[in-house]
DNA sequence: TACGTCCTTTCTGGATCCAGAAATAACTAT
DNA sequence: ATAGTTATTTCTGGATCCAGAAAGGACGTA
């Protein structure tokens, strides 16, 4: 079941894709004793799994009155999407040159599955229904995996590390669901995927580097866009 | 004595100093023992300190054997330049049209310190000492100075974590001197300080981004030419 | 002497236990 | 009733304890 033989590690993964995904509140104090008995386990391990979540940044420690699930605030929301973009542009930049014809390909299923999620999203914005976030979440994942391609290829672990670091930061800040107003926003990153698939399959990798970066700073623009318009509803205070 | 009311992050932080700062050789097994009793507390708190340092991958945990100082590979190093040239150059970027004078004040007596410093270091290959060390680390933090009067103009505190945490994989990961064959490699590094303060100070925030970003890629260069001259004696296997 | 087996030692991973800090509830006095 | 004070509860941080894995060594066999 657990991939790596140490509780701690595991607990600590669990624990990050449910923050990640949203299954726990910024802001939530996570209670030790009620995890340990969660996951079947002493407050031991609970407590180093918290260690590591701590230094990447998805908890911190409050002295003496428990560990808090981070919130994050608009300016780190805006520097997550900076570094991103650098580290996307790098890693596309590298990855142009060694993609493979099977990455290709793989990027090309890629692009189709998020395009056609993307027409899902309008088409869902248009007419509203209820637990649409989901919808949005598929959205989200399909990008991620357009971009995973991309990294696999480029075979930077640090900067696949990192990235990925950078993308959670915002990850579960909120829930929200498709609308209407922001569909040209969805059809631009939608385009912006093809141009960077079609930079890439044409081998420039210095046009790809360009539009990869600059696909992560208007996407970082569209959450800023969107969160704003909707959780206008004051931010958590820290 | 201990900034944070916790023992384990004040462990962690004294054990990654060493680390870095080379005390430690990677390979090194820690024993969580005698760690505890160096550091008169129990194991508990020692290992939540390893927790730490294991995600910010400057240790990691084999199961039922220990925790070991990782050692960086060739490929990581080079990709921590990869990373921090990006990082720098956004920073740079950032903090060009931030920069107040007082701020141009600190980045020009960096900058001076570092020169001198470079002189030593040329005048010191010339006539290599026993010890010499010593004054490669002081270079190093100078120059590291110079780049942290950038980073605090900048603001952006994500990307000098992750940049800072960038230039640990390769300090302590070996000592070495100054050399005469490098001669034209310091000469360049401190041309490319003073070209980046005068691109800041003329308030070009393009120029001055891609000559940091440069200037960290030819670091990396420097780093690596000179880690391949001296210990060509076999990389340590993980 | 070289190799394989078994036993001892050492050390990790985890569970349990204990002291002290925070939060909360109860109580008193104004 | 309200504000301040004290007791009680809860929970964290850390210490200690225990089971099981690995490493190392003694011993026997070829």
């Amino acid at each position: 079941m657990s991939p790596d033989g140490n509780k701690a590690d595991d607990i600590a993964r669990l624990l990050e894709d449910e923050i990640v995904a949203g299954g726990i509140a910024p802001g939530t104090v996570l209670r030790q004793e009620q995890l340990s008995e969660r996951f079947a386990v002493s407050r031991t391990p609970v407590r180093e799994a918290l260690r590591r979540l701590a230094a990447l940044g998805i908890v911190s420690f409050e002295p003496n009155r428990g560990v808090r699930v981070r919130s994050i605030s608009a300016g780190e929301l805006r520097e997550a999407f900076l570094v991103r973009a650098e580290l996307e542009a790098l890693a596309t930049e590298v990855a142009t040159p060694r993609m493979t014809p099977a990455d290709l390909d793989a990027l090309d299923a890629a692009e189709k599955r998020f395009s056609e999620l993307t027409a899902a999203l309008r088409e869902q914005a248009r007419r509203p229904e209820p637990g649409g976030s989901t919808l949005f979440v598929e959205w989200m994942q399909a990008n991620y995996a357009f971009h995973d391609v991309i990294y696999a290829a480029a075979d930077l672990p640090l900067v696949e590390r990192l990235a990925k670091g950078a993308r959670r930061t915002f990850l579960g800040s909120r829930v929200w669901s498709a609308k209407a107003e922001f569909d040209d926003l969805y059809v631009k990153n939608d385009l912006q995927h093809r141009a960077i698939r079609e930079a890439i399959a044409a081998g420039s990798a210095q046009a790809a580097r360009v539009v990869a970066k600059e696909h992560v700073l208007s996407s970082g623009r569209l959450i800023e866009t969107v969160l704003d318009a909707l959780g206008s509803g004051g931010r958590d205070p820290d």
